[in-house]
DNA sequence: GAGCGTAACCTA
DNA sequence: AGGTTACGCTCA
């Protein structure tokens, strides 16, 4: 019976984002499932192309001709059912490409490798020197030198390796003709396995030297050598070996090829190393945190449990709770993940899981090394790793039992991708948790607005914690009027009152964190006779000024360029750095406290890799007095002898153009309050700002989530943000802004033609196209449409967006012509 | 987007 | 004829 598999072709274009069908030839059909990686003929070349399985047939639906799969490409199916449904929910869900999903959970270091060869003809295979020569004497010098090249590759070579000589294709092509050569494609299907050869005599010491006498086999003295080593040591590594005898492989074979002694591949695993260490702390767990634990630990194996969400302060040891319902899963036998917004920030938290669980925890970022990703990967589907903390790509671990996931700081934006696929890791964690009964856990001090809206709604457990963990108060905070500082004379960075009680927390032998959410020195630099403003070359963006190298330096492209004194458009030498940057801050620290050690933690100073663990051990060790940082410092960082806080500018981030930079604030502002007096000592926060009255900033200052939510949702309600409504974001891009204006424009023409053909005529819900906040990045245009569901379905508003972004692409857009869709995005800049 | 075939244009 | 390049059409 004929068979047909359908499936997913690795090529890296829209144009081929869907299913193809190929017949399964008879050899292959017993062993052949859905999910196998398998091996197809692509294209007119009939490339070896990787192929994922998705459906297995028993007829043709329509009439195609097909070709047949070649191989499958590992003994067991790399993806089960259950990940091909979530590769097309996301799909679906976020409009990108099968392959954009695939990519999330395919076994990390394969590869499949595929290249042209050139080689000799059959005939010419067995050939003798005489007729070689014969060749040789018939043929130009040009096709002379391919045969020679292929002559001295032991009779193949990768037509990669021949393009240095000059037009290539054409001798080849000729050669082809004469029929000399073949040219075919190879493929390599890698593993990135590193594994370790172990060697070990193939019998008991003591049989050894009879067996070589009675078999009569000759040994060198290296040979000798190694035999006795190995008589008394069980099982060497063979590059220690090796090198401990100074012996040499061709020994080893010798000795193999003599069945004297057996060689063994183990796997090897990559441990990424921690050099951040935190001794364990006993804690006793309030009524509130035991609650928690025991509500989610007595539903696991319910179905039809909805997700849960802990609202809780501060330092209310969340961690706690996670680590008491991992240990209870473990004991069940199930398996756990923890996300993290960024996991380079938090080797605080790791080293706590470590400490309490051991060896069975695994650490999953995007700055880990591709092999120690995949060392990763195996040891967890061995088993060998039961827990893993993550950034969001953990989420697609390959678990075999996985019963509870964990989402920390669940408000952080770093769980919303920002290339393809634009997933959002909450949504996908909730897909999976369906699926596969899950118990999902999302906590946080300062719940994003979306999600406490839907908590309100149902559809979450909602638990708060609202004591902290050693009953200690939240930091009072206290609001300094930076205008009035201002009437009273004092033009620094630094109100009197901060001042005041930097000293005090220096005096006490405390520690200080100062929060300000901008790197660099200055923001902008300008010149302030005729308002001249550096801007980044390749985007439209002010520079931000760094002192040390007299830089003005784009923070979205790197761009960088020395500043001169002189103004270049009208000559004066009034150029100056305007605003307030963390450089800024450490040098005016350092003006007014002459003594004082200041550690700056910025992505500045923390771009190397290691480089954050070693401030944050720094300022643990009270190597500073102050520790100086951007947003990177609100997370989850935990300093027993930090008593004040410092927020320099809170209504920085109020200005921002978007429709979050209220919940943005308010969410910096207690988390950032929440390093402080997180021990015995008492802590204290001051909060300076232009700006006493936002909402945000009052709700904030009295630890007020609830009055924040009845405030912010309102708004939200009033103009149809989120959660109310959907967003869509389509970004038209490119290097030539007249063609991406066009293109932009075409896009709204074709989307609105579509929507009265279905009755639509009132098109308020779209905005746009304009061109974007940063209209330019990277000498790229950008122009953008927002869509709103607000009265539309969804579906209906993304099908057509698909239909005209993606299935009509070629006929309403230009080639040259980027297209970003984004569903809820973060920001709209 | 890659790979392939083909048309068109240049060179001696 | 030999060499080079630009373009358009698939992809099961």
């Amino acid at each position: 019976m004929e068979k047909y598999v359908k499936v997913v072709v690795r090529s890296n274009t829209i144009y081929t984002d869907n299913l193809f069908t190929y017949q399964i030839p008879a050899l292959l059909i017993d062993n052949l499932e859905i999910g196998h990686r398998v091996l197809v003929p692509f294209g007119r070349g009939n490339k070896p192309t990787e192929a994922f399985v998705f459906e297995i047939s028993d007829k043709l639906e329509e009439k195609i001709k097909t070709k047949e799969v070649v191989d499958i490409l590992d003994e067991n199916p790399i993806f089960k059912i259950e990940d091909l449904e979530l590769v097309s929910w996301m799909k679906n869900r976020y409009l990108c490409t099968y392959i954009d999903c695939i990519n999330l959970i395919y076994p990390k270091g394969y590869k499949l490798n595929n290249y042209k060869v050139v080689s000799f003809n059959d005939d010419y295979e067995n050939l003798n020197q005489f007729q070689l020569q014969l060749i040789l004497s018939n043929i130009s010098n040009e096709e002379k030198k391919i045969i020679d090249e292929i002559i001295n590759n032991k009779g193949k070579i990768k037509v990669e390796k021949l393009k240095n000589i000059s037009n290539v294709n054409n001798i080849l092509e000729r050669l082809k003709r004469k029929e000399i050569i073949k040219i075919s494609w190879e493929y390599k299907n890698h593993k990135n396995e590193k594994k370790i050869c172990y060697i070990s005599l193939s019998m008991d010491g003591e049989d050894v030297d009879d067996y070589i006498l009675n078999h009569k086999i000759k040994t060198g003295s290296k040979q000798k050598e190694i035999i006795n080593f190995l008589k008394y040591n069980d099982e060497v590594e063979i590059n220690d070996l090796l090198e401990l005898l100074n012996a040499s492989r061709q020994s080893i074979t010798s000795l193999h090829e003599k069945k004297l002694i057996n060689l063994e591949l183990k796997d090897y695993y990559r441990k990424p190393e921690s050099i951040y260490t935190s001794v364990s702390k006993k804690i006793e767990l309030n009524s509130e945190q035991k609650n928690a634990i025991d509500k989610i630990k007595s539903q696991m194996f319910d179905e039809d449990k909805k997700p849960y969400m802990i609202h809780g302060v501060t330092g209310s040891g969340k961690t706690e709770v996670y680590m008491e319902i991992i240990d209870s899963a473990l004991n069940q036998g199930l398996d756990s993940i923890v996300l993290v917004p960024e996991i380079s920030l938090t080797p605080q938290s790791i080293s706590r899981f470590k400490n309490k669980f051991g060896e069975i925890v695994g650490v999953f970022h995007s700055q880990l090394s591709e092999g120690q990703k995949h060392d990763v990967y195996k040891a967890i589907k061995s088993g060998k790793i039961r827990i893993l903390i993550g950034a969001r790509s953990a989420l697609f671990a390959p678990f075999n039992s996985l019963g509870v996931i964990i989402i920390d700081e669940f408000h952080e934006s770093a769980y919303k991708s920002e290339k393809n696929p634009k997933f959002n890791a909450i949504e996908v964690a909730k897909f999976l948790s369906v699926k596969k009964n899950i118990s999902l856990i999302l906590g946080s001090a300062t719940p994003s607005i979306e999600e406490y809206y839907k908590a309100k709604q149902g559809e979450y457990n909602l638990i708060k914690i609202q004591q902290r963990a050693n009953n200690k108060p939240l930091p009072k905070i206290n609001v300094v009027d930076m205008k009035e500082e201002l009437n009273k004379g004092n033009k620094s960075i630094f109100s009197m009152k901060l001042q005041l009680e930097i000293q005090e927390a220096i005096k006490n032998d405390s520690q200080i964190i100062l929060f300000l959410n901008r790197r660099g020195y200055a923001n902008f630099i300008s010149c302030r006779k005729c308002g001249y403003v550096f801007q980044c070359e390749n985007c439209d963006i002010s520079l931000t000024y760094h002192k040390g190298d007299n830089i003005g330096r784009c923070h979205y492209c790197g761009y960088e360029k020395e500043i001169p004194i002189e103004c270049p458009e009208c000559k004066s030498k009034y150029v100056k750095p305007f605003g307030v940057g963390t450089q800024r801050i450490e040098e005016e620290l350092k003006t007014i406290f002459k003594d004082i050690k200041i550690l700056r933690m910025d992505k500045d100073t923390t771009s190397k890799k290691g480089s954050l663990e070693e401030i944050l051990n720094k300022f643990k060790n009270k190597e500073a007095d102050v520790l100086i940082g951007t947003q990177m410092i609100s997370k989850g960082l935990d300093f027993d002898n930090v008593t004040l806080v410092g927020i320099l500018s809170a209504d920085m981030i109020l200005k921002f153009p978007d429709f979050k930079s209220s919940e943005t604030t308010f969410q910096l502002i207690t988390q950032v309050s929440g390093r402080a007096g997180r021990s015995d000592k008492e802590g204290s926060v001051i909060l300076q700002t232009y700006d006493t009255d936002h909402y945000a900033i009052r709700r904030a200052i009295n630890y007020d989530y609830e009055g924040f939510y009845n405030d912010e949702i309102k708004i939200r309600n009033a103009f149809g943000y989120a959660p109310f409504n959907n967003m869509i974001s389509v970004v038209v891009s490119g290097n030539n802004e007249h063609l991406v204006k066009q293109n932009a424009k075409n896009m709204y023409d074709s989307i609105v033609y579509l929507l009265k053909s279905r009755g639509i005529d009132n098109f308020e819900f779209i905005l746009g196209p304009n061109p974007c906040t940063i209209a330019k990045i990277n000498q790229n245009y950008r122009w953008q449409i927002l869509f709103k569901d607000d009265n539309i379905e969804i579906n209906l508003l993304k099908g057509i967006i698909k239909y005209i972004c993606i299935t009509k692409r070629d006929v309403v857009f230009n080639k040259d012509i980027n297209i970003s869709i984004d569903i809820n995005p973060n920001s709209v800049l």
